[in-house]
RNA sequence: GGGCGGUUAGCUCAGCGGUAGAGCGCUUCGUUUACACCGAAGAUGUCGGGGGUUCGAUCCCCUCACCGCCCACCA
C-alpha cells in the first residue's frame, strides 16, 4: 500500500541510477532519430535555475520523444570555459599560496588546470543527474578532450586555408587585467557619470585655439589630428591649420571631416586613431599614422613626455588635467552620462581599446549561407520573432576576433619562421613540412602562444561531439540535430556560430528547430543576481520539494517569449500536485483499480466510465499536440487540470459507490476503467515529472501482472478513433453541474448541512428526468437531493435555479434572507436585460444580419432565447419571494 | 538613435475578431474511509489613452504614454 505522501528523497538517486544504467538513455537501434546537443555548461559551473530551466525542457522533450518512438539522442558534455576556468585556477593557486601563473609557465599552470578539471570540474553533471535529466553521459565530451580539439584545428586551418581566417592589426577590445583581447560581445557598456572636459589647443601660428572636448583627455597625447564637421562655419578657416598638441612639441592638423558632429562638444573632436575605434577609422581615411600611448597593462607610454611614462590611465588623467589646468588650457567642464566598455564577467574592469595583431575568422562571408538556411525556413526560431534579432546581427556582423592571450583553451596551430612568415597546419610536423617546402630546408618555428576564444570550439559542438572529422555512425544518423533549446543571451555567442560553422563544414544546418527559452527571474520579475540575494538554487528546491516539483513548475511557467518567475512557494504549489497524484493513485490501489491486462478504452459501458475515457483521449491529445509546438506550459496545464480537476474532484467521487456498490459488473469496469486511465496519466506526464511517475509505475505494478518494462521506455499513448463520446460527456458535465449548482444554492441559502434540497424539475424535463433516476445515488450522496418533491410547477415561496432542462427549486422558509435574495435576482435581471438588449441591436442590424457568418447569427438568437427564458424564470421567482416575504 | 516585447481581476499571467478567463490570494462553508500538500461556493475588470478598419475590436491597423530587454552611439 502506498504511504500518503511521495518521498522524492528516497527514491530519486536509484531510480535515475536504474534508468541510467539500464541503457534507456542510449539511442535506440531503430526508430527516427531525435537529437538534442546540450548547451554545454561551463566545466567550472554549477547548476543554476537558467541550467534547471534549460534543461527540464530538453528532457520533456528527449523522453517525450523517446516514448513516441523515437531513437532519442541527448548529447551532453561541458565547455572548458577558457577565460572562466583560468580565473579559478588562478585565484585557486593564489589562495594556496602559490606562485603565480606567470612564474609558474605555462606547461605547468596547464597540468593544474587539468588536475583541477578531474577533480572540482564538471560537478554540473552529477547535479543535472539530480534534476532526472536523460542525456546520454556514456558519450558525454568535453571542448578541449581529444577528439573536439581534432576538430577545432581542422576547422581552424581550413578556414586559413579558404582565407576565411586571417591576421591584422586593428583596434581590439582588451582586457588589462587579463592581459588579453576580447570579442565585441564580451563586451558590455555600463552608463556611469563621467564628465566633459573641454580642452583648449592653441594655433601653431597666428595666436587663437581651438577647443576640443574629450571625456578621456589621457588618450590626448596619441592625438593626430583634430577633425571639424566640413560644413561647420565656425571653422572654416581653421581647416588644413596646425595645432600644437597640449603638453608635448607635437604640432597636429585640424582636418576635415564628417564624423565630426557640430552638435555635439564644441563640434571640433580630437582624433586619437590609436585608442578610439571611430577614431581609428577616421585616421585611416587621412593617412595619419596612429600613436599608441598607451601600453597593454593601461599604463602610459610610447613618445610622451617623460613625467607621464608608466602612469596608469587613470592617475595620468589627473596630472594631465591638473596640468593644463595650470597652463590655463582647460575651458572647464561639465557632468555627463556616458557608457563606458567593461569587462562582461566581473564588470569591475574599464577595458581599452589597443592596436593589436589578432586572427580574424571572415563572419561576413560564413554569414550569409546562415542567414539563407533561416530566410528559407531550414532553420526555425520558436518564437518566430527571435530570427529578426539573428538577421539583425548577422547582416551587421564584423570580423570575429577569434584569438585569445590566455593559456587554457585550444593553442592556435599557427607557426612561424624568424622572418615572421606564418604556417598554419594541423600539427607542428606539417608545419615543419611547409616551412621546409617552402624555405627548401629545415626552418626553426616557434608556434603562436594564442588560444581560441571558447566560442570557437563550441560552434562546432553539433558535430564535433558525434565524431567529427571522422565519418561516424552519429554524423550519418543525428546530423543535424532536431532541436536546439536555449537562452537568448547566447543568440550571437552560439547560435549564429554553429550555423555558420554547421553549414561551412557539414554543408547542413546544425539544427532544424532553435528553442529560445526566457530568463528565470525571482518572484518580483526581477534579474537574480548574487548581490541581491534573491538567487533561488534549485538543488536546495531539488532538496525541500523534489526535482518533479521544480521540473513542473518550471513546464508550467515555460510560456514563449516570457520571463519564469520563480520562489519556492510556486513550488510548493505543484509539489502539492505531486501529492494530488499520489493520493489518486492510492485510491485506486486501495479499490483495487490496479489490474491494467488488456483493457480495451472502448469497452467501458457505463457512462462516468465512457465520459472519462472521452475526457482522456481529449487531454492526450491537447498534451501531444502542444508539446510538439513546444507550448510547455500549455502541455503541462492541460495535464494539470485534467489530474486535478477532472479526474481527481469528479472522476473518482463519481465512481465511489459504483466501487462500493454491488454490481459485479459495474465494479469491475470501473476499476479496469480506473486503472487505465491512471496508467495513460501516469505517461503522460512522464516527462514533466519523471520520478514520482516511475515510482508509481512499479509500486501499481506490484499487484497485477509483472512489469516487462520501465516507465521511461513504454510507449506515449496513442489512442484509438472514436474514444471521444460526445453524449457521455454531455450527461456527465450535466450531472456535474447539478451538483455545483446544489452546493452553491446550499451554500448561498445556508441550507443546514444535514438537510435535504428538494429538488423540482419544470416543463419538458424528460431527459433530466430519465438522467437523474440514473445518477440518483449520486447525487443524493453528493448533492443530497430530495426527490421527493419531484413537480411540474413551482411551489410559492421557492426559489429557483435554472439550468438548462433542470431547475433546482429550495424552499425558503426560514433559511433565506429574502431582501439579499430579491436584490441578487433583480441584479441577475438587470445583467440579463442588457444582454437582450445588447444581442438584440445586433440582430437589429442589417449589415450584421447580411454580414455575419450564419451561425454567428444563430448563436445570438439561441443566446437571446435562453436570455429571455432565463429572465422569465427569474422574474417568476422574484415574484414568489417577494410574495413569500 | 534603431529594434523587439509588454500594459487584461488585489498579485502573477492566459486569451488575440462574435458571451472577459485561470492560478494564487481573499471571504464563506464543509471535512461520511485517496489527499488540510483536502473539498465546495463566492466576490473583484472603463482588457493603458486616443483614433481608424469592421456588421462587430481586449484581439487587426495607426498614434500617444509608461515599463522591460537587445543593438548602436556617446566629443
Amino acid at each position: 500500500m502506498l504511504d500518503t505522501n511521495f518521498d522524492p528523497k528516497s527514491v530519486e538517486a536509484s531510480l535515475y541510477e536504474a534508468w541510467e544504467s539500464s541503457g534507456a538513455f542510449k539511442p535506440k537501434a531503430d526508430g527516427a532519430p531525435f537529437a538534442i546537443v546540450i548547451p554545454p555548461p561551463n566545466v567550472t559551473g554549477s547548476l543554476h535555475i537558467g541550467h534547471a530551466l534549460n534543461n527540464t525542457l530538453q528532457d520533456i522533450l528527449a523522453r517525450f520523444e523517446r516514448m513516441r518512438g523515437k531513437s532519442v539522442l541527448w548529447q551532453p558534455g561541458m565547455d572548458h570555459a577558457g577565460i572562466a576556468t583560468q580565473i579559478v585556477v588562478e585565484r585557486q593557486l593564489a589562495e594556496q599560496g602559490n606562485i603565480g601563473r606567470r612564474e609558474l609557465g605555462r606547461e605547468e599552470f596547464l597540468k593544474r588546470v587539468w588536475t583541477w578539471k578531474e577533480e572540482s570540474g564538471g560537478a554540473i553533471t552529477r547535479q543535472l543527474r539530480r534534476l532526472g535529466a536523460s542525456c546520454d553521459w556514456s558519450r558525454e565530451r568535453f571542448t578541449m578532450d581529444e577528439g573536439l580539439s581534432r576538430a577545432v584545428l581542422k576547422v581552424f586551418v581550413q578556414l586559413y586555408k579558404e582565407g576565411l581566417i586571417y591576421k591584422d592589426k586593428r583596434l581590439v577590445n582588451w582586457d588589462p587585467k587579463l592581459q588579453t583581447a576580447v570579442s565585441d560581445l564580451e563586451v558590455e557598456n555600463i552608463e556611469v557619470k563621467g564628465k566633459l572636459w573641454r580642452i583648449k589647443y592653441p594655433l601653431a601660428e597666428g595666436g587663437g585655439e581651438i577647443i576640443v572636448a574629450t571625456t578621456r583627455p589621457e588618450t590626448m597625447l596619441g592625438d593626430v589630428a583634430v577633425a571639424v564637421h566640413p560644413n561647420d562655419e565656425r571653422y572654416q578657416a581653421l581647416i588644413a591649420k596646425m595645432v600644437k598638441l597640449p603638453l608635448t612639441d607635437r604640432l597636429i592638423p585640424i582636418i576635415s571631416d564628417e564624423y565630426a558632429d557640430p552638435e555635439k562638444g564644441s563640434g571640433a573632436v580630437k582624433i586619437t586613431p590609436a585608442h578610439d575605434f571611430n577614431d581609428f577609422e577616421v585616421g585611416k581615411r587621412h593617412k595619419l599614422a596612429p600613436v599608441e600611448v598607451i601600453d597593454r597593462e593601461a599604463r602610459m607610454t610610447g613618445d610622451i613626455p617623460e613625467r607621464f611614462r608608466g602612469l596608469d590611465r587613470f592617475k595620468a588623467r589627473d596630472a594631465i588635467l591638473a596640468e593644463l589646468e595650470q597652463d590655463g588650457l582647460l575651458d572647464g567642464a561639465e557632468d555627463i552620462a556616458h557608457a563606458v566598455p567593461h569587462d562582461e564577467k566581473t564588470k569591475m574592469v574599464i577595458l581599452e581599446p589597443m592596436l593589436t595583431e589578432q586572427w580574424y575568422v571572415d563572419a561576413k562571408k560564413l554569414a550569409e549561407p546562415a542567414i539563407a538556411a533561416v530566410e528559407s525556413g531550414k532553420t526555425k526560431f520558436t518564437p518566430e520573432n527571435f530570427a529578426n534579432t539573428y538577421f539583425h546581427w548577422m547582416r551587421n556582423i564584423q570580423p570575429w576576433c577569434v584569438s585569445r592571450q590566455l593559456w587554457w583553451g585550444h593553442q592556435i596551430p599557427a607557426w612561424y619562421a624568424p622572418d615572421g612568415k606564418v604556417f598554419v597546419e594541423e600539427n607542428e610536423q606539417a608545419a615543419k613540412a611547409a616551412a621546409k617546402a617552402h624555405y627548401k630546408k629545415d626552418t626553426p618555428l616557434s608556434r603562436d602562444e594564442d588560444v581560441l576564444d571558447t566560442w570557437f570550439s563550441s560552434a562546432l559542438w553539433a558535430f564535433s561531439t558525434m565524431g567529427w572529422p571522422d565519418d561516424t555512425p552519429e554524423v550519418k544518423r543525428f546530423y543535424p540535430t532536431s532541436v536546439l533549446v536555449t537562452m537568448y543571451d547566447i543568440i550571437f555567442f552560439w547560435v549564429a556560430r554553429m550555423m555558420m560553422m554547421g553549414l561551412h563544414f557539414m554543408k547542413d544546418v546544425p539544427f532544424h528547430n532553435v528553442l529560445i527559452h526566457a530568463r528565470v527571474v525571482d518572484e518580483k520579475g526581477a534579474k537574480m543576481s548574487k548581490t541581491k540575494g534573491n538567487v533561488v538554487d534549485p538543488l536546495v528546491l531539488i532538496d525541500e520539494y523534489g526535482a518533479d516539483a521544480l521540473r513542473l513548475t518550471l513546464a508550467m511557467k515555460a510560456a514563449p517569449g516570457k520571463d519564469v518567475r520563480m520562489g519556492r512557494g510556486v513550488v510548493e504549489g505543484y509539489r502539492n500536485f505531486g501529492t494530488k497524484l499520489w493520493n489518486a493513485a492510492r485510491f485506486c490501489q486501495m479499490n483495487e483499480c490496479v489490474n491494467w491486462t488488456a483493457f480495451d478504452p472502448k469497452s467501458p459501458k457505463h457512462m462516468i466510465n465512457r465520459w472519462i475515457v472521452s475526457e482522456l483521449t481529449e487531454t492526450a491529445a491537447t498534451v501531444t499536440k502542444e508539446l510538439e509546438a513546444y507550448r510547455f506550459n500549455e502541455a503541462a496545464g492541460a495535464l494539470y487540470k485534467f489530474v486535478w480537476n477532472v479526474f481527481c474532484d469528479w472522476y473518482i467521487e463519481l465512481i465511489k459507490p459504483l466501487l462500493n456498490g454491488s454490481d459485479e459488473a459495474a465494479l469491475a469496469e470501473t476499476r479496469a476503467t480506473a486503472a487505465w486511465v491512471l496508467e495513460q496519466i501516469i505517461r503522460l506526464l512522464h516527462p514533466f515529472m519523471p520520478f514520482i511517475t516511475e515510482e508509481l509505475w512499479s509500486r501499481l505494478g506490484e499487484f497485477g501482472p509483472q512489469r516487462a518494462r520501465m516507465l521511461i521506455v513504454e510507449a506515449w499513448p496513442v489512442l484509438p478513433e472514436g474514444l471521444i463520446d460526445k453524449k457521455a460527456a454531455e450527461e456527465i458535465n450535466w450531472l456535474i453541474d447539478l451538483v455545483s449548482l446544489t452546493r452553491s444554492a446550499r451554500a448561498e441559502l445556508n441550507v443546514p448541512a444535514g438537510a435535504k434540497i428538494p429538488l423540482l424539475l419544470i416543463g419538458g424535463a424528460k431527459e433530466s428526468c430519465k438522467r437523474l433516476e440514473r445518477h440518483q445515488e449520486l447525487i443524493d450522496r453528493l448533492a443530497r437531493l430530495d426527490y421527493s418533491t419531484i413537480a411540474d410547477t413551482a411551489p410559492a415561496g421557492a426559489v429557483t435555479f435554472v439550468h438548462g432542462e433542470a431547475t433546482v427549486a429550495l424552499p425558503l422558509e426560514g433559511v433565506v434572507d429574502f431582501r439579499a435574495e430579491a436584490s441578487r435576482l433583480a441584479k441577475e435581471v438587470k445583467r440579463l436585460d442588457g444582454e437582450i438588449a445588447k444581442i438584440d441591436a445586433k440582430l437589429g442590424n442589417a449589415e450584421f444580419v447580411r454580414k455575419a457568418p450564419d451561425a454567428v447569427i444563430e448563436e445570438q438568437r439561441e443566446r437571446r432565447a435562453d436570455a429571455l427564458a432565463a429572465k422569465a424564470k427569474l422574474e417568476a421567482a422574484l415574484e414568489r419571494l417577494r410574495a413569500a416575504a
